[in-house]
DNA sequence: TATTGTTATACTCTATAACTATA
DNA sequence: TATAGTTATAGAGTATAACAATA
């Protein structure tokens, strides 16, 4: 039995959730560098994946980055012909964004292997908490992500 | 019902998590602004509370920071007399940091504050998964302070 | 020589503002 | 004029290296 324990407050969220984001991601970097890429470029792949965007603003905003941020990241992955942008025949101002077969099969194999890993973290926990914890997660990210960040 | 439950793959926990530690850190950052508190200076008045610590570097490792990046840190707390800095007689290289009772007053309203903020995030999960995530966020959290960061 | 705290410097990430091309 | 994308610049945050004091 601890000491102190009935004084003991519980530890701050965000103190135990940011660093646990900081180490999860520290610990999915090496499969990110294996295959050549950056967080914020298998970010891109990810997102791409789900739902086929228009524009590269509305890309961002899905994943939470700034615009001008994210241009590098698709200037690489297009050299390496993991997407294609293409001018919109209705509004030549905007880009297409779409995966090329390569980058979805790229997206597919480092998103098993980082999951894989996850796995691991999550093989701590009791059985009953497991899926009590995912859905957990899952809505307070919804919350998060609706939360206006100025 | 989604029309591609079937094929949806669960988002990546650090997917998850990393964007909600920015939310719930962008949410508390108006209660440190009206304390005149930085994270980090919150942060090491949390950690010296817990424990009496003996020397700058075990507080820095403590909280998972560079020794050389709570100094400055050190320095506004100490310059607001919510800290003390003094050698430590058996080794003057060391300081022994300590909480005035102005610091440990300004620490507990602090967290106070934020926990009722977090509260607030909790409270949108369902009762019978708020416990639950409570533990299964500790067990791994204290697996990622664990988790050797280079 | 090794360690504690400190300072100075460099590097990375991110945000802001200004430019172009289309509309 | 307004918007999508781009570029250049500046700022915050962080890490690396070198230093003084003490052991």
């Amino acid at each position: 039995m601890n000491a102190a324990a009935e004084d003991e407050p519980r530890p701050d969220l965000a103190a135990m959730i940011v660093p646990l984001g900081r180490a999860l991601m520290a610990d999915e970097q090496p499969v990110l560098d294996a295959h050549g890429l950056s967080m914020w470029g298998y970010v891109v792949l990810s997102a791409l994946g789900e739902t086929p965007v228009r524009t590269q603003a509305a890309l961002a905003a899905a994943i939470n980055a700034d615009k001008t941020r994210i241009i590098t990241v698709l200037d690489d992955l297009e050299s390496r012909d993991l997407l294609v942008r293409r001018p919109d025949p209705k509004d030549r101002r905007a880009r297409l964004l779409s995966l090329t077969p390569e980058g979805r099969r790229l997206r597919d194999s480092v998103r098993d292997e980082i999951q894989r890993r996850e796995e691991s973290w999550l093989g701590r926990l009791a059985d009953a908490d497991r899926e009590s914890f995912l859905r957990s997660l899952r809505t307070l990210s919804d919350a998060a992500r609706r939360s206006p960040e100025p």
